[in-house]
Formats: C-alpha cells, structure tokens, sequence
DNA sequence: GCCAACGTTGGC
DNA sequence: GCCAACGTTGGC
C-alpha cells in the first residue's frame, strides 16, 4: 500500500490592514474567511492548482505606516472559484467569470495563532535568511504567494518571541 | 506580436 | 503624496 504524503507548503497571505486584518479574521464565524477578490493570473493558479487543506501560512498587513507580518493561518479549503467575480455589488467584479466558466479561484484560510509581537518589514530587511523571500523582492504585489519552510519558521520564531 | 499608455499596488 | 514596479490593455 502506498500513501502519498504531499510536502506541507508554506505560503504568505497579504491583505491591506485597514481593508481586512488579523483581527478581522479572528472575528469572523470559526475564524475562518474566503481569499476571494484575487484578480492575478499568478497568485490564482497558486490558489487554483498548489495550495492543499493542512498548508500553512504567514498573515500579513501591507499599506500601513509600518508593514508588518501578524499572525499565522492555515487552509481549510483548496481552490474552488471565487464567486464573488460574479457579483456586480462585489469589491472586484469580473463580467467575463461566470459559474459555468470561472476565471478566479480562492482558498478558505483559518486563523491559527496571532503573534506576540509583529515582525516588520524593516526588520525583515536585516535577516539574511530572509532576503530570497518573495515578499521583500521590490514591485512584488501578489496578495498571495510561497515562502520556505525555513522563511515561515524564522518569523515565528520572531513573532512569537517574549523579548525584542 | 510589439510596445506605449494606463491603472494599481505598496513602501517610504 | 510621491514614485517605482509591474500587469493589463489596446492600437497598429
């Protein structure tokens, strides 16, 4: 008998603070929310074809005065299409996805542990270890994207760190 | 298929 | 508020 265990990924969720925070997720009904709204080719196929139930992932908030990773989640639910590319009243309608023919994809993610202190963007900067990952690369605006094992342990070694 | 114009993102 | 980066659009 043979069981394929697929290697846990890690990923990187990005939102704006004042638009959807950590916080905010940790409100809603079983901590739970949809990544709906993604209208990038790149970070759907992510969302579409590689994110797995049991991955886990980095929250981050973006468009602050001071950017910073918060917590952490995991998915709940692998791709299945946003349905809100549907919805005219939606934040980001698409008129050319329809039920029959989706064009965007999203994840369910569940907020797992909020961190004890935020790691920053200018911190990040410093770590070494941290200087491939694809979030500090300039221009990068995916809302979705991988980070290494290696990345995802180091900002919660940070994160969830008693002293600065 | 090329490429300029344009819109959006996000750090600073 | 500015500007760099980059994806998308549309004319040709």
């Amino acid at each position: 008998m043979f069981i394929k265990m697929e290697k846990m990924k890690y990923w990187l969720f990005k939102s704006e603070e004042q638009c959807f925070s950590y916080d905010d997720l940790l409100q809603m009904p079983d901590q739970k929310t949809h990544w709906d709204g993604v209208r990038n080719y790149q970070a759907r196929n992510f969302m579409r074809d590689t994110m797995q139930i049991g991955d886990v992932g980095i929250f981050y908030h973006s468009g602050g005065t001071h950017p910073h990773a918060i917590g952490t989640v995991h998915i709940v639910r692998d791709g299945y299409p946003d349905f809100t590319a549907w919805d005219e009243h939606s934040e980001h309608p698409d008129p050319s996805s329809s039920p029959l023919s989706p064009k965007w994809f999203m994840v369910d993610i569940k907020a797992e542990k909020k961190f004890t202190q935020p790691v920053f963007l200018k911190n990040m900067r410093t770590i070494a270890e941290l200087s491939d990952m694809a979030l500090l690369r300039t221009g990068n605006r995916l809302s979705v994207m991988p980070i290494g094992q290696k990345h995802f342990e180091i900002l919660c070694t940070l994160g969830f760190s008693s002293t600065v």
